[in-house]
DNA sequence: GAATATTTTAAACGATTGTTTAAAATATTC
DNA sequence: GAATATTTTAAACAATCGTTTAAAATATTC
């Protein structure tokens, strides 16, 4: 999943990388026209000719960055492995997201915070995550007396945050605690270990 | 911790006060010196007049937020409870804190990732944490055996990251499963809960 | 209560914002 | 290869940005 490196010849997607690269690391408020035509090395006045406003060139981009954030996980939860293993590979997932792209979730994050009725639109997230395999296992697993009864409304989400905000605020916690980047990485890998091992350990009930 | 709702009299307060309402809703970028100024009810001047600039004024209130943002932590840290309790307590405070104001930890981690050589300042934090008596109490429990040998680095953020990271999201979450206010202020209840009781299950060894 | 110091005001400053224009450059069509 | 369509350009647009000014209003001092 590389989401700002590729590079295509036509100007249209030269723009719309460099907006998607310019919009992650600033934000829509932080982001001028003129930064975006920079990045992308081109005229100010194409940024309009192919998308008409800042606004549409970002609604654009925002839209395939949600996208692409959920189905990654959706993508997980539907295959055919046991509750046990799925945890750990969202996790890892999530874990291997955060730190090549950094930027994403606290850009996602903080748009939809600002201005939440104009980016959330109708989706079918709910049903697709209800419908999911993962959700299937859950209900077994809490029939049977395997697993905790928790609804996936929990689950997912601490499957997430723990990783996520790890990164949502690294610099704060590379301060904090006088991590260089190196031991902020070692860190961060045994911290996702104990992730994936407490909520196992929480959900899944000895028998 | 009532945070923005009071109420001074003197215009240097009265502008503060708007200003920090104003930058925790639209962050640094997103305000503009006249929002502050129609926020305060006081001419646009004034701002300038009573904190030289607008990057001052940010700066101060940020500074603010963050030290008390830490120091409600830092207290319950110290306290002369056992492990078990304390860490509920933490999740609580945490709880409470982001349902009073659920602007303040996306305002933080954002700002901070904008620019965090600026408003990261040498800070004593490190060496705060290190020395509560939660940490004494932490290495103790390792040392017996009595619990699992997690570092503070990485059991401060799992208090805090699970809940926050549900109100960092909330208008996310409420779209995503489809939950009114009152759902989703009783499913955030009992997703606190389990955030204590996973942490505590995870942490503390059975004997 | 006149003189002084402080606070508040309306108006304007130059710089930058998103966007548009109309001409120039290039590509495509027949 | 002339005619047409598309893409790119430099320049400018009005609006808004953070900030400053200098005068007016108010408070304080003696």
């Amino acid at each position: 999943m590389n989401i700002v490196k590729c590079v295509s010849e036509k100007s249209e997607d030269k723009i719309r990388e460099a907006a998607k690269r310019v919009f992650l690391k600033k934000g829509f408020d932080g982001t001028t026209s003129r930064d975006i035509a920079k990045e992308a090395d081109m005229n100010i006045a194409l940024t309009n000719y192919y998308f008409r406003s800042k606004e549409k060139l970002f609604m654009e981009i925002f839209k395939d960055l949600m996208e692409m954030y959920f189905q990654s996980i959706i993508l997980i939860l539907n295959k055919p492995i046991d509750i046990k293993t799925k945890i750990s590979e969202v996790v890892e997932n999530n874990y291997q997201m955060m730190k090549q792209e950094p930027d994403l979730v606290i850009f996602i994050m903080n748009e939809i915070h600002k201005e939440p009725e104009r980016l959330l639109v109708k989706t079918a997230l709910y049903h697709q995550l209800k419908s999911t395999l993962f959700n299937q296992q859950l209900d077994e697993g809490i029939e049977t007396g395997k697993l905790r009864p928790i609804r996936i409304e929990s689950i997912l989400p601490l499957m997430t945050s723990c990783i996520e905000f790890l990164f949502l605020g690294k610099e704060m916690h590379q301060k904090i605690f006088n991590m260089s980047e190196a031991e902020f990485e070692a860190f961060s890998e045994s911290h996702k270990d104990h992730v994936k091992a407490m909520i196992c350990n929480y959900l899944i009930l000895e028998d």
